[in-house]
DNA sequence: CAGATTTATTAAACTACTTTAATTTTTTTG
DNA sequence: CAAAAAAATTAAAGTAGTTTAATAAATCTG
């Protein structure tokens, strides 16, 4: 078996477990071990499962007409990833999911996350803890999206992410950011001249 | 008391709540009579309260360095506004909230949120799927903000808020798509002479 | 319901960001 | 570790959306 400490630790953040409850939890969940660029989802796909990250960086991103890629949420050490719409109706999802570098991630199908909030209630409030958090991080983004250029918004990245910044290709930044590798590199220049 | 169907109803869409436990929810709940233009939370203020809309129309935003308005959302009836990290911290605000309509709210405090918790968890649940909505709206959201055109997006807007669109002034509609009212003045314009 | 205020429209000049394309640098992989 | 592939840089031309300013239309309020 994986190993589990992380999310252990992780949920004890949040709520509180009996050894049981641990040991039902864990039994739960399932190891998955991802190569770089392999895809955890695919757009038409359902999301069979979330994903807990042990290990390596993830991104969710949608492929528009042109083929562009536009990045909605990176995922590292410690972080859910999944398209919770696919999960929860079980339909196609919009989202493709793969991984940056080589991952662990440890997951869970909606049967058995279903089984888990019967049986252990406090992962109700687990789960309202974690999606209050992003929630609250999408709404910043939003707010960022509408009243900040470009460059503020690369130097709001690498304050916020300042890791993150290191272990990605600046495409994938300028995917998340709404611009182009292009414009990315101009502001890089300019910013490295002041 | 006010109307509390509205909210029982609401509720009752997620969770089921025995009498007694509908009556303690109904008792931590306050109602609030807003006019056009008065503010439920100001920047710099603590959000006391979460809201539920029973009539009218709210709006959060923010006012950036050169006073451009940015809206993250529209509330009408049967939706929940208030700003959660404010909320959930107690820490002053970076939005503002106010009615576009004269409003009904009904509203919870955070000390009546947390002993609604305790009492009754059924309603970490409740608050879970609240969110989980509120998660997957904001998400598909970015993505639109990062692939969509503003024509697009006003596009997707009128169509996904039909009723809104009839609600709010033009002006409005662009602080929420990240456009000015002029320019969207002129996509209405392109789009007509279609 | 009239005057005042806010909102919407139009046009023209402007700019932040994109596109295309060529070159260099870095990373990946057999 | 060499060849191939991917990512980053640079420059120049192009465009979606902004700004400013003037006018018209809608709406609020005493």
């Amino acid at each position: 078996m994986a190993n589990t400490d992380l999310i252990l630790q992780h949920v004890a953040k949040h709520i509180q477990l009996e050894p049981a409850e641990e040991a039902f939890f864990v039994s739960l969940l399932q190891p998955r071990a991802l190569e770089r660029k392999d895809f955890l989802l695919q757009q038409g796909d359902v999301c069979k499962n979330e994903h807990f990250i042990i290990k390596g960086c993830l991104r969710t991103y949608t492929i528009d007409d042109d083929g562009t890629e536009h990045i909605l949420m990176f995922g590292v050490e410690d972080w859910w990833v999944g398209d919770l719409y696919s999960f929860l109706t079980q339909t196609p999802s919009a989202y493709f999911i793969d991984a940056l570098e080589d991952a662990e991630v440890l997951q869970i199908s909606k049967a058995n996350l279903d089984r888990l909030y019967e049986q252990v209630p406090k992962f109700e409030r687990f789960f309202r803890l974690i999606i209050q958090n992003a929630f609250i991080a999408q709404q910043k983004r939003i707010n960022q999206n509408l009243s900040f250029s470009a460059e503020q918004r690369y130097l709001d990245f690498i304050k916020t992410y300042p890791s993150l910044e290191q272990r990605i290709p600046q495409k994938q930044i300028a995917a998340y950011l709404g611009i182009t590798p292009v414009f990315l590199s101009m502001l890089r220049r300019k910013l490295t001249q002041k």
